[in-house]
DNA sequence: ATGGAAGTTTAGCATTGGCTAAACCTATTG
DNA sequence: CAATAGGTTTAGCCAATGCTAAACTTCCAT
């Protein structure tokens, strides 16, 4: 056995955390446009292309490539130059964000953060919080908030 | 003013959560990199590429050209063949890494978490927390861990 | 001293997610 | 009912991040 001996039992069990964030961003991108496309659809009734292009900050022919993808992953379905709508799936997926989401946001009010900060930071810190937490989350915020 | 007509008010508002979202994910990477580098220095005297990629859970290969750029933007040195070494700037942001990661993970052990997911969770937490957040956590840490 | 096993880099490919500019539809309005 | 403003898509580009297979170094053991 040449050179350096490595351990290698730790590593692979350390390394379990890394998969999970990079399998979290891979969903993460999904999970954001079929809220965003859901909430659309309740506040006004029909989602637009260029409505969440300009919600997301992000330039049109991202939003159209992006859409492609969500279509072949059977969570979104659209017709050109018409408004877009969620699978079954797509609200599932939507509906799960939500609650996600709710409960972070509203975790982070409960701990004394500003509005403006408890609803950025949340936008991020929803995709990377495993049930566990979750439940710690909504267990603090049911003995918190009265 | 043909077809619908947009209020665009508020949308540009929303879209600041998902910016900082976009521009958190670009420097995550190298602040999980920097922060191994350092912690297999300080653990091991030097780090290898291969123990980064084993850590990480990906191919050398990959950990060759993430650490290019790393090198382009002044954040580690090294040479071929030879093991990695972090800049002044490396070592800040290995540090200012650490300090994040520790107050997240203790806070979320603070709240009733398990030793796995407190680690697993906060390992991708750590990089979509505001400052604001930051000491509201570190607050709730140190009135609570007696 | 040196052959070769093991560690490291290079080459080449794929996908995701951004962008701008140009082409293309649609629907309001005159 | 037709022109056209304005919304939408296409084309083509780029950077980041992953992979495998092949080439290349290093350094230990003989
Ligand atoms: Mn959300
Ligand atoms: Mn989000
Ligand atoms: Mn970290
Ligand atoms: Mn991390």
């Amino acid at each position: 056995m040449p050179q350096r001996a490595k351990k290698a039992g730790t590593a692979k069990i350390r390394s379990a955390a890394f998969r999970r964030i990079r399998a979290d961003h891979s969903s993460e991108l999904a999970e954001d446009y079929v809220e965003l496309i859901a909430d659309l659809i309740d506040e006004k009734g029909e989602a637009r292309g260029s409505e969440v292009a300009m919600r997301l900050g992000v330039a049109n022919a991202t939003v159209v490539k992006t859409l492609k993808r969500l279509q072949d992953s059977g969570l979104v379905t659209q017709e050109p130059y018409r408004s877009i709508f969620l699978t079954g799936d797509g609200w599932k997926m939507a509906e799960d964000g939500r609650r996600k989401h709710k409960i972070v946001e509203g975790f982070l009010l409960a701990l004394g953060i500003s509005e403006e900060t408890a609803r950025i930071d949340s936008e991020g810190i929803e995709h990377h919080v495993s049930e566990e937490t979750l439940r710690a989350m909504a267990r603090f915020l049911a003995r918190k908030g009265s």
